[in-house]
RNA sequence: GGGGAGGUGGCUGAGUGGCCGAAAGCGCCCGCCUGCUAAGCGGGUGACGGGUUUCAAGCUCGUCCGAGGGUUCGAAUCCCUCCCUUCCCGCCA
């Protein structure tokens, strides 16, 4: 969430935030309630105050031996029911304030392109060079249906539609996919892996703002009112949650192979058909806690991890900035990484790199200390896919097909399939 | 699942109704001392919110001792509910 002091500053700049991203912010509301709140406090404090000396004087005779007069303690009963009665005001205009601030959506960066869709977001590299092919290429989804690799229909008689189940070779080469990515990311770049839970409170939830605005994204466990993870930013971020972090510590940057269930709620129709868009699917995922000044380097940096992987895949790609249209409402700055499906004919979404300044911290209440001795801020969270494990995997199947529908294992993939190097 | 113990500041930990935002120690900061480091000596050091202030500092008021309720003129302290940790027993991959 925003700052309220932010908001009480700079409304044009929360509300023109807002209208970028094509959504809306109760800029007025929240400015109203401050006012009424900061009102209240006021009075309720003058009152306390009285309430607390008046009561430390009865204490003070009392050690001395006087009982206290009547007339005083009834007084104070009704001072006492009075400041009851302000504070549980004050507390309802807390909350209901706490409530609107949690749906204003964090305002983009400068940097951030105007736009309003897909088509306004910014292409800002290719990487890699799509395949030419002698023969048709065809989609993974035929291709792995032939192969035996991928199994749909009976993925749908266990569990329903957008539900996959990978056999044989395709299951050992997602393993052996996320195997790489794992190493890619804890040895060459230094990130820490970590295993999280997969269902988590829903204060975390709040923490990474995927609730309450988007509560119907995501799978409930009404056990202890608890959900399946969406992404495992959820848990890694909550991992310094209400913590105040030495500053030295910084940067941190975890990453985490886990499943993400999501409800897809808003996408009927959508990607129906092959290993694209689920409600189970496996990531991995890097999560960055930096100091404020640091965030947008280290934003960069974290694309380019993603797309390391990518680059030694073999695949082609390309990085885009998000327009400010097409952004999600926690984050500040955004890019997506989408790797060519040549069967598809298409791009396919692999990443989401994405910068949140100091938005979840807020949230989340994750702090650092700057220095010893220093007042604690609030750090800066960033995140990004390194990579989704379907769609990678169908660009693999697509691109190392062959004319007679056998696939050729990218050579950095041989080690971790005991040399295998062809599906067939 | 049954029974016991416990949740206090960055950490350890004292505190059974007012003199407690909270002893002591550690850590950290400033100064002194020392050729440097360490040791030693002295002082300081919680978070959040309101007011004051151009900002900050400062001053001031309030809240916070796991969370929420209650008793009381007054609650870290007494009562109730919940959450969590831990130990023993049971069950279990």
């Amino acid at each position: 969430m925003l700052a309220l002091s932010f908001i009480r500053d700079h409304p044009e700049l929360v509300r023109e935030g807002a209208r970028r991203k094509g959504e809306t912010a109760p800029v007025d509301q929240i400015l109203a309630l401050d006012a009424e709140r900061r009102r209240l406090v006021g009075e309720e404090e003058r009152l306390r105050s009285e309430q607390r000396a008046r009561s430390a004087e009865i204490g003070r005779s009392a050690r001395a031996g006087a009982a206290p007069p009547p007339a005083v303690t009834a007084e104070l009963t009704t001072l006492r029911g009075r400041v009851g009665e302000l504070e549980s005001r004050r507390q309802a205009a807390d909350q209901e304030l706490d409530r609107l601030l949690l749906e204003v959506p964090n305002v983009p960066h400068p940097s951030v392109p105007d736009g309003v869709g897909d088509a306004d977001n910014a292409v800002v590299r290719r990487g890699g060079v799509p395949r030419a092919f002698d023969f048709p290429p065809r989609t993974h989804y035929d291709l792995g249906e032939a192969l035996g690799i991928f199994d749909f229909e009976r993925a749908v008689k266990i569990a329903g539609s957008r539900f996959a189940l990978l056999r044989g070779a395709g299951a050992r080469l997602e393993r052996a996919l996320a195997a790489f990515m794992l190493d890619v990311a804890t040895r060459r770049h230094g990130y820490v892996e970590v295993s999280p839970p997969y269902i988590v409170h829903r204060a975390c939830m709040v923490g990474t703002a995927n609730l309450p605005k988007f509560e119907a994204d995501a799978f409930h466990v009404a056990e202890g009112d608890r959900f399946l993870i969406p992404t495992a930013e959820v848990p890694v971020t909550n991992l310094y949650r209400d913590e105040i972090l030495d500053g030295d510590a910084l940067p941190i940057r975890h990453v985490a192979w886990t499943p993400c269930w999501r409800s897809e709620a808003g996408a009927p129709g959508l990607d129906t058909r092959g290993y694209i868009r689920l409600h189970q699917f496996s990531k991995v995922e890097l999560v960055a806690f930096t100091r404020p000044e640091a965030s947008l380097d280290q934003l960069e940096r974290l694309v380019e991890d993603a797309e390391a992987v990518l680059q030694a895949l073999g695949l082609a790609y390309r990085v885009r900035l998000m327009c400010a249209g097409d952004m999600g409402f926690a984050q500040w700055k955004k890019y997506d990484l989408d790797v060519w499906a040549p069967g598809l004919g298409r791009f396919l979404e692999v990443s989401s790199c994405s910068c949140f300044g100091d938005f979840q911290a807020r949230r989340a209440n994750i702090r650092f200390r700057p220095a010893p001795g220093e007042r604690p801020q609030f750090l800066h969270t960033l995140n990004g896919s390194a990579l989704a494990l379907p769609r990678t995997l169908d660009a693999v199947l697509e691109t190392y097909q062959a004319a007679d529908g056998s696939i050729a294992v990218p050579e950095v993939l041989r080690a971790y399939l005991h040399g295998e190097d062809r599906i067939a």
